[in-house]
DNA sequence: ATTTAAGGTCAGCCATGTTGACTTAATTAT
DNA sequence: ATAATTAAGTCAACATGGCTGACCTTAAAT
């Protein structure tokens, strides 16, 4: 018996299940950053660049303590980032009206752009493997990666609508 | 109706959840290398070092170009931290005898102790996310994730043995 | 009026990726 | 046998994006 472990206890995790999680968040993250990668590079922009627009995107108005509590980086090293999108117009900035310390971010129109380029080829990705996997699959993949997060995050990742069920 | 494609047909795969999946994938992959990147610093090394112990040790006898095919980086970007790994005694090489140009890369005693280190944290992280959610969203998550990684690296990520099933 | 919070800035350091040009040794093909 | 290819390594230079530390301004809260 090679592996008793899990012939007696089908609850007790094996080293080697546990590692394939560990490669193929390693491969899939690898893979899944390295389109990008290469239309940032047309505009001189990096991976760093990349996370600033897609979230600024997704949470437009964002101020920069909530982006960092997201990027969990340095404010100076956001700052470098950051200063250049607004510098080339890809982010705006303006004075949060009730509170005149804090200043939202927003995508320009140019930076949507950008955007939605980016998110494109991330989408595709996920569309062909949640296709090619079924619902189920993907619910998994959702309750097992949530498991993964932190668990004081895991608030951050909300499916913002719930789908409606059938009619139109 | 906000969203009718979602009501039209199930198989047409919502923009918010393909959204969510590179949102997990982020915050996954951030928090999932935090725990690593703490203990690799008590030794001066980084990201890139654990990577190399990684799959060194899961590949014992792995050649320079059989890494640089995972990881996906140039031979000079990896020559410096493997270097780094063999003069501090992480990582062992040796001709190979059934061809003298290729080094063969195993970890030693030292390195092998390291790369528990690392790896247990890593897979505690996955034991609970697997314990919390289950078999069959393991699954899932194992198919969705292959389905992201590119297909000509899919044969990497090996369930090495088959778990046996039930009796002892 | 003082303290705190949000944001910004300058300087410098380090890790880790890149290109490009070459070298050496061993194997394979002609 | 010679030539070509392959595996590995090396040196130099550069870019990105993390980090720390010190410090400043403005606005809000106490």
């Amino acid at each position: 018996m090679a592996d008793l472990k899990s012939n007696i206890n089908p609850l007790f995790l094996r080293e080697e299940d546990l590692r394939q999680g560990i490669e193929l968040l390693f491969y899939a993250y690898r893979d899944f950053t390295a389109e990008p990668d290469a239309i940032l590079a047309k505009w001189g922009f990096g991976r760093a660049h990349h996370r600033v627009i897609y979230f600024v995107g997704r949470n437009p108005n964002i101020t920069v303590t909530e982006l960092l509590a997201i990027l969990k980086i340095t404010k100076q090293s956001l700052s470098r980032v950051l200063g250049t999108l607004i510098e080339d117009d890809f982010i705006s900035q303006r004075a949060d009206p009730s509170d005149r310390r804090r200043k939202l971010l927003t995508l320009t129109e140019k930076g949507g752009e950008l955007e939605r380029e980016l998110t494109t080829t991330q989408m595709a990705r996920f569309a062909r493997a949640y296709r090619e996997t079924g619902a189920e699959a993907v619910e998994g993949f959702r309750r097992v990666l949530s498991g993964i997060i932190n668990p004081e995050d895991r608030a951050r990742v909300r499916p913002r609508q719930k789908p409606g069920r059938g009619r139109g």
